[in-house]
DNA sequence: GATAGGCCTTCCACTCACTGGAAGGTCAAG
DNA sequence: CTTGACCTTCCAGTGAGTGGAAGGCCTATC
């Protein structure tokens, strides 16, 4: 399979692909003229990576989570420990924003938006002990 | 004012101060050994930068702010609808990390993390239409 | 056989917002 | 006079790709 058909079937962008190739993430053969191609394990494994990365796991946390899934032998705890420690940062994550979305709320609540210049979002950005 | 001072004041290390030189949101004065000075302008412009990056606001937006902070003619209105753009896009990414955050809470629910070879998280992954 | 177009290849540069480090100048204290 | 903490500039790297140029290959049509 070409590059083409297998950005389709990964739900990945070909340059995408190139680089994952790149760092070591999928080796794909080649044919005589040049061009890569992908068996049913690449395909897998790029369909793995696209799910992974949507669900916004570092690069380097897919390269475990492929090495263990090529491991027949792992034992899924190592699996298990890898997610829970994404979720705990995707969890922090979520509390970040949702302080920025509270402060911005109340700033842009207080603030007229009109023509006057007066504005409470940039009096409190500036402000040395903001909101 | 030297930057480590200025760095203290504002939250924010000397590097980034260095940076923020660079791409043209402040421009302190220099001493006659060639060290920066910074007024007390200067430091209000750092203060404000230092919070509203750590709101989120993107450096392109800082810089609107920070030129709308300086027209004191600006209608605030401009400050308001930026700080909404940015709002909305802060709850879109909300919502995002949650539907990655349920997902992932799932599969780790699932996963029995024990000794044992299966690993739900692995087959959900590799799966072309994953949980 | 020529040509058009749609693939494919490599390589280089750019993104964003810094951060790290090297090499060297300056300043205050002891 | 030396030490150590500052300061300076410049270069390179981060993560995870993306954009584009220059050129090769493959198929279809004229």
């Amino acid at each position: 399979m070409n590059i083409g058909q297998a950005a389709e079937q990964a739900g990945l962008p070909p340059k995408t692909i190139r680089y994952y190739e790149d760092i070591g993430l999928v080796k794909p053969g080649r044919d005589t003229n040049g061009y890569r191609a992908f068996g049913d394990k690449d395909i897998h494994k790029l369909t793995f990576l696209a799910h992974a990365r949507a669900l916004g796991f570092s690069i380097e946390d897919c390269r475990d989570l492929l090495a263990l899934w090529e491991d027949t032998q792992r034992a899924s705890a190592d699996v298990r420990r890898i997610a829970q420690e994404h979720l705990q940062r995707i969890e922090d994550k979520i509390a970040d924003l949702q302080n920025m979305r509270d402060t911005l709320t109340t700033l842009v609540r207080d603030c007229a938006g009109d023509d006057r210049p007066d504005c409470p979002i940039l009096n409190s950005l500036g402000d040395p002990r903001p909101a």
